[in-house]
DNA sequence: TTGTAGACTAACGTCGACA
DNA sequence: CTGTCGACGTTAGTCTACA
């Protein structure tokens, strides 16, 4: 599995579980609403900060979304 | 603390405990030696592939370099 | 051995618009 | 609400070379 493409699941899996939706997230998080698209069908590789950035803004750890995009791609 | 400068801390530290230098480093993880200065240094932001391809190089995981860096930025 | 420099290509991320 | 498109500025990452 590729690394954008698990980090994007992981992203939309943590933005539904915040109740939020792409707009909302992007706002938020001070960056475009297009990109949050890219982002979750793994079209572009998020740099360290953004990573920091979407995990503050959605309250969740960004080591557990590093986690998750781990054991996403040791599975496929 | 900057994301950025963290997260150079953290690769110079995980770099020096694997016994390699810059040049061994990219030479296995295929980046260029120049970079690895840039990045340890903290003046380039690395991509999440770019973090998995450090990590896979040093042998260590990209979730607990990651965590170094979160920690790192908490205290300063 | 590492930092730095410049010039370059590719990718990140912005912005407005439309299905 | 989300995907997509195009055009754009900025930054990630290459490559060669020198202190």
């Amino acid at each position: 599995m590729d690394v954008a493409k698990a980090f994007g699941s992981v992203l939309r899996i943590e933005r539904k579980r915040a109740g939020l939706t792409q707009e909302q997230l992007a706002l938020i998080c001070g960056y475009q609403r297009n990109y949050m698209s890219l982002l979750e069908r793994g079209v572009h590789q998020p740099t360290l900060k953004t990573i920091f950035d979407l995990a503050g803004a959605l309250h969740c750890d960004p080591v557990d979304m590093v986690a998750q995009v781990a054991r996403m791609m040791s599975q496929s």
